[in-house]
RNA sequence: GCGAGAGUGGCGGAAUUGGCAGACGCACUGGACUUAGGAUCCAGCGGGCAACCGUAGGGGUUCGACUCCCCUCUCUCGCACCA
């Protein structure tokens, strides 16, 4: 063994031989525990950072851990990688996204083996690989088939920079999740995936899945947006029409006044009257020239247009003036709002702008609101007036009682309303998966036949940068006969939004040989549902929801049997530099390049670790390595030292030791309790780490250390050490391991098990109080009586002088920690 | 505005069930070894001379509160004209 620890020759040697032995190839085998482990996989930017170093140094440390705990681990990693940067990055150096893709593919698998990570690599896989985004062709058939993907033409969110659509989740502050530009809306025909189908489910799960942070759960219950009302029919005033809106508020339907619709409505123009027309127009097009985020912002102006209509309400017959709002959504519910000023701050607005009649239905308590005087909606609950056969109930008992008398007269139903829309997947692009779908003139929409996949995406295209997606301009590409009538067609040249293969990648690591089908249903079975998942919080209703959505839809198809992908999952926070998220305009960012070269990849680990527990953010500081370099070289100076008594004198003998002796081995057992939980139970592995360095300092301080016959106790302790170090800092220990004589690797060994006898006090420290303040501590044997616990704290000289001359009231004995002495 | 989470030394953070606040590490101070020290080892390290005071601030429950309850402040994240 080397006198001096030096990260690069530790490294490079276990790397090596992890490598030649497939030491973490796995395969499926019904003997042992299965446990699926797994990180994000990356977007193959470029390089690793350190969010990267911190994620899969966490997943890391649970990988062998388990491993150590006799698991089998299926641990895999591969690459997100389809996207728009290869593109834009083709177009910048006049190159190919593949080409540029793969390079990048390359250099991080290279970073990410440099780890050390205990990934099983024979099953890596990259989305863009023809064998994997062609089996997502074939489900995507299957899902055309069973009516779970369509075509349909609607109001899209467009960024004008990608020059793609975009999905409602992909939107962020009216802004492009990827490049931040201004998204703006388009009507165009897309293809979509019915998520709502599942909206129901995909809710009701999120109350079974204790496994996952309870803030991902409310932002995806909050997306999913269910609602409870009724849809309410208003006949339109010398027509046959009927203005169908959705309410949760059907309690205050005797105050609906007026009628709002949606700018977009279909009904808008037919309603309008021909003396309104221009006025109208103007309206619509100003409102579609606004942009969603101003427009649907709180403090937007309300603003409307009378279409010169009027409907009826149902139940008091009044005549309701037709109005367009600006804050009335197409999109959500059916596009109109039965207005009631008195109890809705924006109608009663709107109503006040406009000069509408209000109509006050629901009295708040020892109050009574007058129309003419009211300054604001009143929204609470209250006794219902002016309701016809509904007044004097309280306003949310009567909800249910109106719902039921609607449905009996014919005019209305009970729903449930989600916010959630369909998945919107066309882009678009190029670097994608192809869409595989022809449009022929005479046969419609032909799904390519499976005989005929995959589609390919060809790579003989130029990249111009203008005009959208090549695939376009590729007549060999484009032109294609029909399978159906054998006349040309075109085909699709749309391609897949990526979130559509990162939904499923964790089904293919279970098989990612398999050549008869997208997923081997056996080997999924066996490995599925995922058991930890990790990965960063931005995901939590992108991604996230995708997955949940997609395995219930493979569930539906007959290729998996799980309704959940993830059984538990872990939000690491984020890598903050100098109080800010590292970026390279702060000039805060920390190289993994650099880290890895300067103190090795151990101590990258060790500190991404040690510095904070994984779900909150991480405060990088480069003092902070030194320490943790530090430390493994204090490990492996201790190691050095101790060798001469390693393995020798056969079997610690608990009965023969000394004091001190049974003082450091229950130290030793004491943390390995504490190091198994910190990391099984919590994930605590700042706390497991403080706790394994306080076990080697008190090695380090164990004096006796030089007689032989403690050869069997420093053996069982540094080995703990060392083995419990092992998933933080792979490669260090697998060095001290073999110095230490040990032979065929940390994990034969196993994870060290704890002995409770090794690890029980033989005496008590009891903390005395007088009054409930700190004045002493004594010492008493484990079996000591509280009345010999209490004689001893009244013996002890600094107890004395605060209960001298003092009444005892009482005390309280907490048995083997703590004596309470109530005096007055 | 609504919802969730957080606020502890100079810094990152511990305190798992209401029981010694500040583990572990960083920074700092002193000492040892040394030609040297940015290596290593040893000691100290919340404030205050002390009584005491200290976990964002105020109140409460309790023998005892970082921990439980009420109010206030600050920060982070999510949602936000959703009918």
């Amino acid at each position: 063994m080397e006198e001096k620890y030096i990260p690069r020759n530790v490294e490079e040697k276990w790397q090596k031989i992890w490598e030649e032995n497939k030491t973490y190839k796995v395969t499926e085998d019904p003997s042992k525990p299965k446990y699926y482990l797994l990180e994000m996989f990356p977007y193959p930017s470029g390089r690793i950072h350190m969010g990267h170093v911190r994620n899969y140094s966490i997943g890391d440390v649970v990988g062998r851990f388990k491993r150590l705990r006799g698991f089998n681990v299926l641990h895999p990693m591969g690459w997100d990688a389809f996207g728009m940067p290869a593109e834009n990055a083709a177009i910048q150096h006049k190159s190919h996204p593949a080409k540029w893709t793969y390079e990048n593919i390359a250099y991080m698998r290279s970073q990410l083996k440099k780890m050390g990570l205990s990934y099983d690599w024979d099953r890596e896989l990259a989305t863009c690989d023809l064998d994997y985004y062609k089996w997502e062709q074939k489900v995507f058939l299957e899902m055309y088939e069973k009516g779970i993907a369509y075509k349909k033409t609607s109001y899209v969110n467009w960024c004008p920079k990608c020059e793609t659509v975009l999905a409602n989740e992909q939107v962020e502050d009216g802004a492009c999740w990827r490049c931040d530009s201004e998204v703006t809306q388009k009507e165009l025909e897309q293809w979509f995936f019915r998520i709502t189908d599942y909206a129901e489910e995909l809710l009701e799960y999120t109350e079974k899945l204790p496994g996952w942070p309870e803030r991902v759960l409310t932002m995806q219950r909050n997306w999913i947006g269910k609602s409870y009302g009724c849809e309410i029919d208003f006949p339109v005033e010398g027509s046959l029409a009927k203005i169908k809106v959705f309410t949760t508020r059907q309690d205050t339907l005797y105050g609906a006044t007026f009628m709002s619709l949606a700018p977009e409505h279909p009904m808008a123009l037919e309603l309008t009257t021909p003396d309104r027309r221009a006025e109208v127009e103007a309206f619509i097009d100003k409102v579609k020239k606004t942009d969603k985020i101003k427009r649907t912002a709180e403090d937007f102006e309300k603003e409307g247009v009378f279409t010169g209509s009027y409907c009826i309400n149902p139940v008091t017959n009044r005549r309701m003036p037709v109005f367009l709002a600006n804050f009335v959504l197409l999109d959500y519910g059916t596009g109109a709002v039965m207005a009631v000023p008195t109890h809705d701050q924006r109608d009663f607005e709107f109503a006040k702008k406009y000069d509408l009649p209000l109509q006050v239905v629901i009295q708040p308590e020892g109050e009574t609101l007058d129309s003419a005087a009211m300054a604001a909606a009143y929204t609470e609950v209250g006794a219902m007036v002016n309701s016809g056969p509904f007044d004097g109930l309280r306003s949310d008992e009567a909800k249910e009682k109106i719902a039921d008398y609607l449905a009996k007269e014919g005019i209305g139903t009970k729903t449930v309303n989600f916010r959630l829309r369909d998945w919107g997947i066309s882009r678009q692009r190029y670097w994608g998966n192809p869409i595989p779908v022809i449009y022929c003139d005479i046969c419609g929409v032909v799904p390519v036949p499976e005989k005929d996949l995959p589609v390919v995406l060809p790579m003989d295209v130029e990249f111009t940068g203008e005009g959208g997606s090549p695939l376009k301009k590729l007549d060999s590409f484009v032109n294609v006969p029909c399978p159906q009538c054998g006349q040309m067609a075109r085909r699709e040249t749309d391609t897949m939004d990526t979130f559509v293969q990162s939904s499923w990648y964790f089904l293919r690591y279970c098989c990612p040989d398999f050549a008869a089908g997208p997923i081997d249903k056996a080997r999924a079975e066996y490995w599925m549902s995922v058991d930890q998942y990790i990965g960063g919080i931005e995901h939590a209703v992108l991604h996230l929801l995708y997955a949940r959505f997609f395995t219930k839809a493979l569930r539906d198809l007959g290729y998996v049997k799980v309704d959940e992908p993830f059984t538990n999952l872990l939000t690491q926070g984020m890598v903050i530099k100098d109080g800010a998220k590292m970026s390279k305009s702060k000039g805060n960012v920390v190289d993994p390049d650099a880290l890895i070269n300067r103190y090795g990849a151990d101590t990258a680990r060790l500190f991404s670790l040690f510095a904070a527990p994984p779900e909150k953010d991480l405060d990088w500081s480069d003092q902070g390595v030194d320490g943790s370099f530090r430390f493994l070289n204090r490990v492996w100076r201790l190691v050095c030292d101790l060798l001469p008594f390693i393995g020798k004198g056969g079997a610690v003998d608990p009965a023969s030791l000394s004091d001190d002796a049974r003082g450091l081995r229950r130290a030793v057992h004491k943390t390995i309790r504490k190091v198994t939980d910190d990391i099984d139970e919590r994930f605590h592995f700042n706390t497991a780490i403080a706790a394994i360095m306080e076990l080697v300092n008190a090695i380090y301080a164990f004096e006796p250390k030089n007689v032989p016959e403690y050869g069997p106790l420093l053996t069982e302790a540094i080995e703990s050490v060392v083995i419990m170090l092992s998933p933080f800092v792979p490669h260090v220990a697998e060095e001290l391991w073999e110095a230490l004589g040990r032979k065929g690797g940390v994990e034969a060994a196993g994870w060290p098990s704890f002995d409770p006898s090794a690890a029980v006090d033989e005496e008590f420290l009891i903390v005395v109080q007088v009054n409930g303040k700190l004045r002493g501590k004594v010492t008493v044997a484990t079996d000591a009586t509280e009345e010999q616990v209490k004689a001893a704290a009244f013996a002890d000289e600094k107890v004395k002088p605060w209960i001298e001359g003092k009444q005892l009231r009482k005390a309280i004995y907490v048995p083997g920690k703590l004596l309470n002495i109530v005096v007055g």
